[in-house]
DNA sequence: GCTCTGAATGAATAGTCATTCAGTTGTTGC
DNA sequence: GCAACAACTGAATGACTATTCATTCAGAGC
């Protein structure tokens, strides 16, 4: 269990003890969940003594914060990416890249889907967590909703309404992830996909094809 | 805050203070979170003593079990209602009605909906509530899919795949849920509807019309 | 080799909270 | 009215855990 036990003594430079203690942090909440997660489990998965946390970040509750920061700073730069960048050869390139990215590997690491649904599910509680939470904040809808707006001019679509497919898509991946978190028997990581991509075959039937029938 | 505490101490029987209490429960989880409810805060929601929630329930462990299971039952017998009832006229009607249901007062109130997502952000490390939270459970995506693929054949579609469909369907309810009961502003329910069947409009054009454009 | 610095340790502290139970109060049957 | 009973109370208990801080110790500079 504890890792890297050998070296442990030895002094490192602050961020490296810093990075250490969030990843054992993410794996302790994927474990025990947010409310099981205490110091000592934390610092021990990381091979370090009860007091390291506290002398690195000040309290529980921010080494809590700086784990939350951190996981959804990592989805939302990935999702700029795609989003900002102007070189993709169409839209429908464009709407591929964006799906292939919500399911992609990195996107679905376990442990930190579980980080993110831990504080989601204790958001509505805690404004501090709800407004780290808002990936989905304006300017990502935005975006989107103009894509998809695009997508629909492309098509000569004037009766489907970009903006709730926007917020649909949104949803949508975030219901699957959740799903497949919660029961990946039920909903595999494949299956989330296809019916991510079955959603934008629906209301972009000229940019997106169908997932072969009967693919799991 | 202490409701009715003017009949708190004249003896109620079992079940009566049973439901005070998962009632009280359920505010305080919707209000400081599942990490953050203790036995007090609970009793004196319920406006009765400290010791009354071991004398009912045998541990705090199982009342908030036994609430989980209320709130989830509670969706799934409306549910059930609609899905085996087979007096609706048309496939559209019973589309339609899945639809009233999953966005209604009843299932939209924001004390459930918070306790539910609280437990589902726990679920990954707590067998007992991933077992319960299960709802999406085979019986009811067995339905919807069913359902689906009866739209489906009536609209002469062939290259559709209801299973996705009947996942994503479930996916994008719970992703809408969450999203609004994380950000209201960003999302209000009226939207979220009008994202659920934007969603169906898309994939059973022949029977679901789209709503209206620009609508909130 | 010797000293100094500050990272790291972990036992001790202080606080919180679920659970218990001896006692209290209302209710029921006679 | 009066037991006998059951529901209820809340102070006390014990378990757990975040945080502190006196002490230890690796490595840098001389």
């Amino acid at each position: 269990m504890t890792k890297t036990a050998s070296k442990s003594r030895r002094a490192q430079p602050r961020e490296v003890r810093r990075e250490q203690l969030i990843q054992a942090t993410i794996k302790c909440i994927a474990r025990h969940g947010l409310s099981g997660v205490t110091m000592g489990l934390v610092t021990r998965e990381a091979g370090l003594s009860m007091g390291i946390a506290n002398l690195h970040f000040e309290s529980k509750e921010k080494l809590l914060l700086e784990t939350l920061t951190l996981v959804t700073a990592e989805y939302a730069a990935g999702q700029a990416e795609i989003l900002s960048n102007e070189d993709y050869p169409s839209t429908a390139a464009r709407l591929e890249a964006m799906l292939e990215f919500d399911f992609s590997q990195t996107v679905g690491d376990k442990n930190k889907l579980a980080v993110w649904f831990a504080f989601l599910g204790e958001a509505k509680s805690r404004p501090t967590y709800q407004r780290i939470c808002s990936r989905q904040d304006s300017v990502a809808e935005e975006k989107i909703t103009a894509l998809f707006q695009l997508a629909l001019d492309e098509a000569g679509d004037k009766t489907a309404d970009a903006g709730l497919l926007a917020a649909g898509y949104i949803a949508l991946v975030d219901g699957l992830w959740l799903d497949s978190l919660v029961d990946p028997r039920r909903l595999p990581w494949k299956k989330a996909r296809s019916a991510a991509r079955q959603f934008l075959a629906s209301a972009f039937p000229q940019h997106i094809r169908l997932p072969r029938k009967g693919a799991q």
